[in-house]
DNA sequence: TATTGTTATACTCTATAACTATA
DNA sequence: TATAGTTATAGAGTATAACAATA
């Protein structure tokens, strides 16, 4: 993976703002969703720079990983990007040799995307950071309570 | 608030991927807070389009209501919004009309906010959308699984 | 004509560097 | 010298329009 995409994030040394009056934001889901997503967003990338890994790459990895032959509409619409800006992201994987693409045999139009063998490796090296990483991200929160974020999430959202 | 704040968002009309299997990213909770991200802030834009608000400037807006003379490195650090992106959005706020700098007489280096009275009316407008707003967005969960979602959030984020 | 993929491109969001004025 | 605010600007993410190939 390129190294371009390695992000530095925001500085983590900032400490939680002191006596403000914080109520009204802590009360809205909206805003407390977007400090979480962020949150996990910057460790990701602290935990996966060595890999080269994004968030978007990971996605698109695990996905063709696990749904060999789907197309870049399916991906996109299921990662809620546009189609072109997935493209552009298809286009850097498969010259970096990450995936192949092939044209299918029943509508020439539709794209089939696969993993090659370096692809497979790195999104499996990734995978294996995944476990630590998320409880370090969710050491605040007890297993039980881990569990229950991950489920409500999972209900808020019909995928 | 200027039109050119309104953004049309996904589409809407997209069901839900069949037949793909999406166990390892339903297990992922950094994506799935991508996701629900999503969903909060495009239904805010259609929400919250009358009124010109974005979630950006609506988390400034209740900030400077609830703690007056809020200097903008704190709601910088606060909203995790860099300062010249956030000076950016000041300069129009206040352009428009909705907000006041003051010089403070302690340090006259130190910006103090304050809302118009325009801008507190168009924050109390945004207010009373708030609640409308959250039910439908968290209308797939019950009343105690909102606050349940809610409270694992605050955990998760020392405030 | 409609659909899939793709290119080109514009716009918004977010980042860093450098400047000012005060301390 | 250090800090708060600001300006300028570059980069990443995300949007639409238009096109080619195929159905």
């Amino acid at each position: 993976m390129s190294s371009k995409t390695v992000r530095p994030g925001l500085k983590s040394d900032q400490q939680p703002e002191k006596s403000l009056d914080l109520r009204a934001l802590r009360r809205t889901p909206g805003f407390m969703l977007r400090l979480a997503q962020l949150k996990f967003f910057e460790g990701f990338y602290e935990e996966f720079a060595a890999l080269g890994l994004t968030p978007a790459t990971y996605a698109i990895f695990a996905v063709i990983r696990d749904n060999p032959g789907v197309p870049p509409s399916s991906l996109a619409s299921l990662l809620r990007l546009r189609l072109p800006n997935l493209i552009k992201i298809l286009n850097e994987l498969e010259s970096s040799g990450f995936i192949k693409r092939n044209r299918s045999k029943a509508d020439r139009r539709a794209v089939e995307l696969m993993l090659t063998p370096k692809g497979a490796k790195l999104i499996a090296e990734g995978a294996r950071l995944t476990e630590p990483y998320n409880e370090k991200m969710l050491a605040l929160l007890s297993a039980a309570e881990q569990r229950t974020l991950l489920e409500l999430l999972n209900r808020l959202l019909p995928l």
